[in-house]
DNA sequence: ATGAAAGCGCTAACAT
DNA sequence: ATGTTAGCGCTTTCAT
């Protein structure tokens, strides 16, 4: 067990004072080259390692960044984390991620522990079922910097990160269109999600824009989990137009619909078409492969990391609640290809 | 901003010791149930939030884990890091999870990172490319536990936590065998890491077992990333003896091996028969969907947690250098379906 | 059962 | 450029 060394330690060894020994450490400006070089070299030499608590507790920051999602197994997720864990260390932060599981429960945990972690700053994408926002209340209220990802809510003195929902939805609809659908499905999660109540806004639009009619037969709201793949089944079933085309607002989904309705008979593309949303790796693996709406989660993580790390550093803030939107980008496969 | 209340304050308003408060605080014995009780409500009246830099500096102690996995985006990691959570946070730990990319060089970043935030124990999932543990060592030296996940290695003063791989990969093999296949392949990662390694001698020795030959053709190292199928397609390609069943030590590998295979003309389960590792969600959604091992990663997530806070509680521990193994199913699909 | 006080290791304001 | 020292908030030993 090396016993730790501290810059009481150092200080000793050296004939400085610990105080000299913290500011060469921390390459304060007013150290000389040389007794810097001196504390640095016998830090290395013996092994001294900071403690962060003491550190923390006397700087009373943490610098650490809590990220509360939804799931961490989606491409998307993933990458975003890459991106965002990229950005914040090089800038000598520390993340913590916690899973909400989709459920606002598991959320208000997360974020009462990342609160009483004292985080310096909180990025938040919304479970599926979240319905309230008092857990981040305290985050506001103590000034802690508060960005919400993708799924977002606009919370005062808080900034979020999206792509333009409502326009990729409009395009992804287009595209239906454009291949000869008339009798068009939305199948979305819920509508309480800025993800899909904004996809599902810019298919309305796109159907009044060519004059196709909508009602409630026309949408569906699922949870979007491989278990309700037969609510789905059963919706375009029941229909009573022929569905012809399906916009479904998440790629895993997408593709379990697509095996069920080949299971069930139906030929995708010839008498179904169908478009995913995300990109996920699995929209290049099913058969036939799946149109869908790329973005790129780890831009979105750079992005969300600079931005948070700008605001600590004060150059910016979240007072004039800012919102940055991605580009995003119609990717063509088999599934909605013409005859 | 909300100030922050400190057990001084709550002493002073209270009229007790500083002592008192934190003993009370910590539900310690020698406190009257009385001033407990008093000092519990106030403190929760008021907002309380204890001060963890200040305790753990005190106490030597982070109640922190860190994690370091290979990458977030499969079902089997971040289940498992689900798993991971949920045991150590019911003991009141929390966790920091980073990953390696599948990257040594990050991977000792990470193991830096987290040994400079003094984590009370490490749980490791080894990246594809790591060959020295060195960066391993701090947390030996200082006895910080250190657990092996899945990708393993052993080091002294470790536990590990693992499925029977060469028995699954007997199974495996053994399964393609059954169902009539005579020339096998086997498709795996870095013979570094034990889940290839271990799955390829379960192959090999399922070969030996039933009389089939083997030479270097019946086995391919690959990095088991998507853009690297060509040279798995040209390797069955080129390979003299007709190929007839493959076993790929990787789910999504195999599902873009299935992929690619059909679009190049062959017959799958019909000319050849493909089995996968993991039952990751893909392997339904694939046509024909997968045959694979099972195992579960929340379980191992969960075992993990138990076995490090029990060595953390000082119940158990990993000098008698201790291996837990859980156990695997073989899960039939199309994709081995015999005529 | 409670109080007093000495740390835990580092930072930063204030000297010099 | 360097030293001194008072915190940061909590835990815990030793008294009482």
């Amino acid at each position: 067990m090396g016993k730790k060394i501290t810059i009481y330690d150092l200080a000793k060894i050296l004939k400085v004072s610990p105080g000299t020994v913290s500011r060469s450490l921390n390459d304060h400006p007013s150290i000389s080259q040389k007794t810097k070089a001196r504390v640095v070299a016998k830090a290395n030499e013996l092994g001294y390692k900071t403690n962060k608590f003491a550190a923390n507790l006397s700087k009373q920051k943490t610098n650490t960044i809590g990220v509360i999602v939804p799931r961490l197994n989606s491409n998307f997720m993933s990458t975003m984390l890459a991106g965002i864990e990229k950005v914040v260390n090089e800038a000598g932060y520390n993340l913590i991620i916690s899973q909400s599981l989709e459920s606002m429960e598991k959320e208000k945990l997360n974020a009462k522990t990342l609160f009483n972690n004292s985080v310096d700053a909180l990025l938040v994408s919304l479970a599926y079922d979240t319905s309230s926002y008092d857990h981040f209340t305290p985050f506001i209220h103590h000034e802690i910097p508060l960005l919400f990802l993708d799924r977002v809510h606009n919370l005062p003195n808080s900034a979020t990160l999206i792509i333009d929902n409502k326009l990729a939805g409009y395009e992804a609809t287009e595209h239906l269109i454009d291949q000869g659908c008339k009798n068009l499905l939305y199948v979305g999660g819920s509508q309480r999600r800025n993800v899909y109540s904004d996809r599902f806004k810019g298919f309305k639009n796109a159907l009044a824009n060519y004059n196709l009619e909508f009602d409630e037969s026309n949408i569906l709201e699922s949870d979007l989990n491989p278990t309700s793949i037969g609510e789905a089944i059963n919706h375009i079933k029941r229909s009573t137009k022929q569905i012809d085309g399906i916009f479904v607002a998440n790629d895993t989904f997408a593709a379990h619909l697509i095996k069920n309705l080949i299971r069930e008979g139906h030929k995708i593309p010839e008498d179904i078409k169908i478009i995913g949303f995300n990109n996920d790796p699995v929209s290049e693996l099913v058969t036939p492969s799946l149109s869908t709406i790329d973005y790129s989660g780890y831009e979105m993580g750079i992005l969300a990391g600079q931005s948070v790390i700008s605001h600590l550093n004060g150059n910016i803030n979240f007072k004039s609640a800012n919102t940055i939107t991605l580009r995003h980008q119609l990717i063509i496969r088999e599934s909605t290809q013409k005859q």
